[in-house]
RNA sequence: GUCCCCUUCGUCUAGUGGUUAGGACACCGCCCUUUCACGGCGGCAGCACGGGUUCGAGCCCCGUAGGGGACGCCA
C-alpha cells in the first residue's frame, strides 16, 4: 500500500554519514558563531546567507501556481546569489506518488529553474525528501515534548466535527482543546484500548501573533483564533506544518516565499519557532493566481500544468517570463519581454503585488511568440526537428539546394518563416510544402485557382520561368522575381494576380513567406513542375 | 458561519496627495506589402461605490459592495 516506489533519483537516508551534518539536530548550525563550523563550502559558514526553498508535494503535476511560486523563490535566490532548495514534502503517504515526484523534477528541469540542493544534487541539508528525514522530526518533537508543550489527543475528527456542531458552531470551526488537560488515568484507558494518539501543541490563547511579510506588510492574528493543531499525526509522520518549520530551520531557510494560501498557517507555525527557541525566517505570501473568470485557475479554465504548456509549444524562456510578469511588475520601463538574465537582474521583492492576478492564456502567447521570433537559426532549428520528427517528416536529401546539407536547407527555409516562426504548433503546416509534392491545398487556397484564366496564367509562367533558369546549378531569387514580374507586365496584369494562384500552386496555402524567396528555396525544376501540375498539365 | 486579504481600461500592470491617469495583451483602423505575419502609427477602454481628512485624493481613514483565501491527523 505504499504508492510511493523507491525511485533511482532518491537519496539514501538514515545513514548517519550520508551528509556532513546528519549527526544531529540541528542539522544544519545555525549559530556558526558558538557552533562549530562544518567544513562544507561557503555557504555553510554564513548564517546570513540568502537561502530560499520550493517544497512541493508530490501529489500532481507541477501548476502553474507551483511553478511561479517556485520561480519567485529561484528568482530572488539567484538575485541575492543564495541558494535555491529543492525540498519534496511527501509527509501525506496515501496521496505522494513516484509519478508525481518524477513528473515535477521533470518540469523543474524544463524550466530550467536549477536547484542547488535537493534531489539528484544533494546537498549539506539533506535528505531533501520529508518522508526520509522522519527521525528528525520525531527528534523536535521529543524537544518539544519535553517542554510541555506537545499532548496527546485521542479524538478523531468525526468527535472533533459533532462537539463543534453541538457547540453550535460550523463543523470545520477546528480543534477545540478538548485533550488538553487530560487526566493520566483517562490516557491510560485510552492507551488500553488501542487507541494511538497524535500529538498537539498547545497554543497560547491571549495576546496576538504577528509578523512583517515581504509582500503584505505587517499581519497579525488573534491567538485565540491559532487552533492546537496536530503536529505528530498518529502514523508517526509529522504534520506539513511541523515538517516545514523543521525543515526550513535546520535547511537554514532564510527566506519563505509561499502562496498566499499558506497565511493562515503562518501564526501557527510561529508558534513552533518560538516553542522551539529558533529564530524566525521572513515570510513573503503571494496571492493565488486566478482564471479568466476570477476564480481559482482550475483544469476547466484549460491548460494549468507545465507540461502541458510546453506540449502546447511553449518555451520555458516565455513560460517564466509570463509567470514572473503575473504578480511582479519591472516597474515604469515598460519592457515586458525578458530573458532569464534579465529577469535575474530586475526582480525585486519589493515589486511583487499584492492583488490576484488573472492567468491571460493570449498574453502568454504573445510573451511566447515574442521569444520564438528572437531565436537564432540554430535554435529554431533545435526547437523545429522535433516538431516536424513528430509528424513523421525528415528531410529528403534529394530535396536540398546543391551546395547545402540538409539541415542547412532546413535552416534556411525556419529562417524564411521570419516573424511568422511564432507558434511551434504551426510550423508543419508553415512549411509542409518543403517535404514533399504531396502537400494539402487549403480549400480557401483552391478558389484563387479557378478562374478559366488561371491556367494559361501559371503555364505561361512556368515557360517564362523554365526558360530562364540556369540549365545547371540554382539561379537567386532575383531571377524568379524578374520572370513574375516581366510577365505580368508584358501581358498587362498586377504582379499579384500572377502571385496568388502561384502561392496556391506552390504551397497549397493563402499565406506563406515571400513567394520569390519560396520558389528560390524549393528551387527551379520543382516551382516549374508545380505551376503545371496546377495549370492541369500532368 | 468565523477569521484574514484583495479591488486602476475586458486582462496584466505603472502610479505612493497636485498626472491630459502611463505601458503591455486583446480588439479596431491606417501605413508597409505579392498574401500572412513582423514592424510602425493611431484608436477604443479604467481609478467598484458611499462617506470623511485635505486648498487639493487613484493615492490617507471609515463603511458598503464584489471577489479571493483559510478554518484537516492535505500540503
Amino acid at each position: 500500500m505504499r504508492p510511493w516506489p523507491r525511485s533511482s533519483t532518491r537519496r539514501r537516508a538514515r545513514s548517519p554519514s550520508a551528509t556532513p551534518c546528519s549527526r544531529a539536530a540541528p542539522i544544519c548550525p545555525v549559530r556558526p558563531a558558538t557552533a562549530p563550523r562544518p567544513r562544507n563550502g561557503p555557504a555553510m559558514s554564513d548564517t546570513s546567507a540568502v537561502r530560499l526553498r520550493f517544497a512541493p508535494s508530490p501529489t500532481g503535476f507541477l501548476h502553474v501556481g507551483g511553478a511561479r511560486t517556485a520561480l519567485f523563490n529561484w528568482l530572488h535566490a539567484r538575485k541575492a546569489g543564495g541558494a535555491f532548495i529543492l525540498r519534496i514534502e511527501d509527509t501525506d503517504q496515501e496521496r505522494s506518488t513516484d509519478a508525481a515526484y518524477q513528473a515535477i523534477l521533470r518540469s523543474m528541469e524544463w524550466l530550467g529553474l536549477d536547484w542547488d540542493e535537493g534531489p539528484g544534487v544533494g546537498g549539506p541539508c539533506g535528505p531533501y525528501l520529508q518522508s526520509e528525514r522522519l527521525e528528525v522530526y520525531r527528534e523536535q518533537a521529543a524537544t518539544l515534548r519535553a517542554s510541555g508543550r506537545l499532548y496527546r489527543c485521542f479524538c478523531t475528527g468525526e468527535e472533533i466535527a459533532a462537539r463543534n456542531a453541538a457547540r453550535g458552531e460550523q463543523e470545520s470551526a477546528g480543534y477545540d482543546g478538548h485533550c488538553r488537560e487530560l487526566a493520566a488515568a483517562q490516557i491510560a484507558a485510552f492507551e488500553a484500548e488501542g487507541r494511538v494518539p497524535s500529538w498537539r501543541l498547545r497554543t497560547p490563547d491571549e495576546g496576538e501573533t504577528f509578523w512583517y511579510d515581504l509582500v503584505y506588510d505587517k499581519r497579525e492574528f488573534r491567538n485565540d483564533l491559532i487552533t492546537d493543531r496536530v503536529v505528530m499525526k498518529q502514523d508517526g509522520f509529522p504534520t506539513y506544518n511541523f515538517a516545514v518549520v523543521v525543515d526550513d530551520h535546520l535547511m537554514r531557510i532564510s527566506h519563505v516565499l509561499r502562496g498566499d494560501d499558506h497565511v493562515s498557517n503562518t501564526p501557527f507555525q510561529l508558534q513552533i519557532y518560538d516553542a522551539l527557541g529558533w529564530e524566525r525566517p521572513k515570510f513573503g505570501h503571494m496571492p493565488m493566481i486566478l482564471g479568466p473568470d476570477r476564480k481559482r485557475l482550475s483544469k476547466r479554465h484549460g491548460a494549468t500544468s507545465v507540461e502541458e504548456f510546453r506540449d502546447q509549444g511553449i518555451l520555458p524562456d516565455a513560460m517564466i517570463n509570463y509567470l514572473a510578469l503575473l504578480g511582479w511588475s519591472p516597474g515604469a520601463s515598460g519592457d515586458e519581454v525578458f530573458t532569464r538574465e534579465g529577469l535575474v537582474k530586475a526582480f525585486s521583492l519589493k515589486r511583487v503585488n499584492s492583488s490576484p492576478a488573472a492567468f491571460d492564456y493570449d498574453k502568454l502567447a504573445h510573451i511566447n511568440a515574442q521569444h520564438l521570433k528572437r531565436l537564432g537559426p540554430a535554435d529554431r532549428l533545435a526547437l523545429a526537428e522535433p516538431v516536424l520528427a513528430a509528424r513523421g517528416w525528415a528531410l529528403d536529401p534529394a530535396w536540398r539546394a546543391p551546395a547545402d546539407d540538409t539541415r542547412d536547407y532546413l535552416t534556411k527555409v525556419l529562417a524564411m518563416l521570419g516573424g511568422r516562426f511564432s507558434d511551434l504548433r504551426r510550423v508543419p503546416e508553415q512549411i509542409g510544402f518543403f517535404f514533399t509534392d504531396d502537400f494539402p491545398v487549403d480549400p480557401e487556397a483552391a478558389a484563387h485557382l479557378e478562374g478559366p484564366e488561371i491556367p494559361a496564367r501559371l503555364r505561361a509562367l512556368a515557360d517564362r520561368l523554365a526558360a530562364a533558369l540556369p540549365p545547371q546549378g540554382a539561379a537567386g531569387q532575383d531571377v524568379y522575381e524578374a520572370a513574375v514580374r516581366g510577365l505580368a507586365e508584358e501581358t498587362g496584369l498586377e504582379a499579384g494576380d500572377l502571385i496568388h494562384p502561384c502561392r496556391v500552386a506552390l504551397t497549397g496555402l493563402t499565406r506563406s513567406a515571400g513567394m520569390f524567396e519560396v520558389m528560390w528555396l524549393i528551387g527551379g525544376p520543382r516551382t516549374v513542375a508545380r505551376l503545371r501540375r496546377a495549370a492541369g498539365d500532368r
